[in-house]
DNA sequence: CTGGTTCACTTCAAGCGTCAAGTATTTTAC
DNA sequence: GTAAAATACTTGACGCTTGAAGTGAACCAG
């Protein structure tokens, strides 16, 4: 708090990225909710959720590391997970390693719901993000990320090396 | 409905790619968020709009225009510009030109506002997403988001080409 | 084995954003 | 000149996310 960290204020190439950046945080989510929330009545975040538990074994998860795996709060997490349990998508489960733990399981309903979906989502995915892209883009994008994420976040989601969505 | 229009799955570089870009997506917002409500007790979009007049002249623009450049729906931006006028930084005016239109005018306490608070989340924007980027990725991520963005709106934010945030 | 701490999860209230409906003004078309 | 359509904005209800507070379970020190 007592030297000058000298602010050096963004220059024009950082200025014009910052803003297309912004732009796409701003508009980017809403567009993928849309289309899931028409075509599946169904948020993103809850795609994500069920998603990711198709990639684990048995299709169970404990609940905190299903927060983790998918960038989300554990209080989101909670509730959407309520939400899904209504729907009869996820079972909860007691976890018997640790009291502590509440398993998400999957139901066979669950996974059929994420095998109707997924073409539709995958499909605005491929049309908004990587057909207007080269596979040099793509390459360079992910790495542009993984750096931003890992400075939001250093201890952040696995998902980097895990499994994919 | 009727062809099947061949769905192609993503590759493995693409759901890495789509996974980090998933992860940036869920969590920068709320860091950039937190950083401006601490510091100024201020969201990011409505730093946006406050930002945003200073760029135009006399520091005046229509609603509607605001609401295009901070790529935020009219809704969005009207309840935001009634928060924002409540605490002085701004006042809504006539347009005298076009009876519908309502113009958004900063005030001198707004514009002290944003002199106060951009130091502060520029420094934010700088170690979360400059710092981590070399020269060449930060032209990489102006046109990997520029494509993007318009893939999700053709007709999208005259930001592109007008003022820095 | 006991008191304190950490961890996993849930719940509640408050704040935001979106969508649809409503008002007012201007433009367009006949 | 008038009716219909388009434009600009506001409002209110609803759903979602967050953050804080609370419950219960496991771990750890002594």
């Amino acid at each position: 708090m007592d030297g000058a960290d000298e602010l050096r204020w963004l220059d024009e190439d950082e200025q014009a990225a910052w803003t297309t950046l912004v732009s796409v945080l701003l508009t980017l989510p809403g567009a993928l909710d849309a289309q899931l929330q028409a075509d599946a009545g169904m948020t993103l975040y809850e795609y994500l959720v069920l998603s990711g538990l198709t990639y684990a074994p048995e299709g169970t998860m404990r609940l905190s590391d299903l927060a983790l795996v998918t960038n989300g709060s554990q209080s989101r997490l909670s509730q959407v997970a309520t939400k899904l349990e209504r729907r009869g998508w996820l079972v909860r489960q007691r976890d018997p390693d640790d009291g502590r733990s509440t398993l998400a399981v999957l139901t066979p309903a669950g996974r059929a719901k994420v095998d109707q979906t997924s073409p539709g989502h995958v499909e605005t995915v491929r049309r908004l993000i990587f057909d207007p892209l080269t596979a040099a883009q793509v390459r360079q994008m992910r790495e542009i990320n993984r750096r931003i994420r890992t400075a939001v976040d250093p201890n952040g989601s696995v998902m980097f090396r895990a499994h994919g969505v």
